[in-house]
Parts: C-alpha cells; structure tokens; sequence
DNA sequence: GGAATGATGTACT
DNA sequence: GTACATCATTCCG
C-alpha cells in the first residue's frame, strides 16, 4: 500500500493551519521493531508571536531549538521532570512555532502501547501528549527527528482507506489550549469532534 | 486534591 | 554562584 510520508510543504504553512490540518493524520512509530500507528484527533498550535505560552517565546535555546527549524522535523522536550511531549515542527527555519500532538486513536500496535504503559484501557493508551510518547516509546533523542523517515513518520489522512476516518473533511472542533497558564484565551486547541480519545 | 521529579528561568547575594 | 518558582503532565487517593 502506498503510504508516502506528508511532504515537507505540508508544515510550511501557518502553523494554526497545520495544526488543524493534522487532525486525521497518522502518527506510526517503529521503534522497538513493532509498528504502532495512531491517528491525530487532538492539536495544539505554539506561536513565536503574541504566545507567552510558547516556549520559543524567548528565543532559542539548548532545549528548543530544533523548535526554530527546519519545518517537518520532531521537537522533543522533558518536562514535569519525568514526562516527554511530542510536537511537529512548523513555519519557516528561525521562526520558532510547533504543533503539540496532545492525543491519538490506537490504529495498530495496541499491544505494544499497553504494554509500554502499562495495563490500560484502549482510550487511555494515548489520550495525552506524555501518554502518547510513552505509548509510541518516543524519547528525547528523538528531537530534531524528520518526520518522513523511520522510526517516526506522519502520514497523511487517506493513508488507511480501510478506516472510516480517512475521508477528506472531517468535523474539527476549535477551543483555547488547555494545561497553560499564559496566553489561554487563543483558540489554538483542535480536536477530532465527538472523539473518545482526545485528552481530558 | 496533591505528589512526583528535574530542567529551566528569574531574582537575587 | 545560590535559592526558589514554574512547568505545553500524569497518576493515585
């Protein structure tokens, strides 16, 4: 089956854009030798202007910088002192903006993702940015990885035509960010309407 | 509701 | 340099 990887243009547009455009869009990690997949059905969009939510907001630095460049790779950041989150890069190299992926729906590999996080319920293997990352066994060392490539690609909607959600247009509901403390009034948050496996 | 747990930023001495 | 608050979270009680 053809499953060509979202070509790099596809980030290199207004990351609010991006970040909308992704939802439906699958998510497949082959590390540790097992193919899992999830599908995209919750974003959140990080700006380099007029978001003091995001981390770019003061420049790059050893921690963000694959967050400024180039558009299509990984960016990979610790926090919370024992959790990873997972965005994809955006906009154009030196700007500094991002797609946090902040939940996926369990297309393959289920067993995998349950066993990485332990013995759980199928809508809580990813049903968060950290559990997610978890689920997929995506490290720090993963920062800066282009997402067209193993063991971490994208690829685009109609990629599994055997699920019903890979039609074209699908119902997107837009809202504020949630889990920030700054910036909380821009409705930079998207999500897979009606879906049981965004974040809670 | 609150703990866990460490990197990072900010305000100082 | 040190001290302290914050943090794009998750899990348990």
């Amino acid at each position: 089956m053809n499953r060509a990887p979202l070509p790099r243009a596809f980030f290199e547009r207004r990351t609010a854009v991006v970040a909308r455009a992704l939802i439906g869009c699958f998510l497949e990690s082959t590390l540790g030798g097992e193919r899992c997949v999830g599908r995209i059905v919750e974003t959140e969009a990080y700006l380099a202007r007029g978001d003091e939510a995001s981390h770019s907001r003061n420049g790059p630095t050893p921690r963000n910088a694959s967050m400024f460049g180039p558009a299509g790779r990984a960016y990979v950041y610790f926090t919370y002192g024992m959790h990873h989150c997972f965005n994809v890069v955006t906009a154009d190299e030196g700007v500094g903006e991002a797609v946090l992926v902040r939940a996926l729906e369990p297309v393959q590999g289920a067993e995998a993702m349950r066993r990485r996080r332990g013995r759980k319920a199928e809508r809580d293997l990813c049903s968060g940015p950290a559990k997610l990352v978890q689920a997929l066994a995506v490290e720090r060392r993963h920062d800066g990885h282009p997402l067209d490539s193993e063991p971490l690609r994208l690829l685009p909607r109609d990629s599994f035509p055997e699920l019903h959600g890979s039609q074209r247009r699908l119902p997107i509901d837009a809202g504020p960010r949630v889990g920030i403390r700054r910036s909380t009034d821009l409705p930079l948050r998207f999500s897979l309407r009606g879906s049981p496996f965004v974040s809670r």
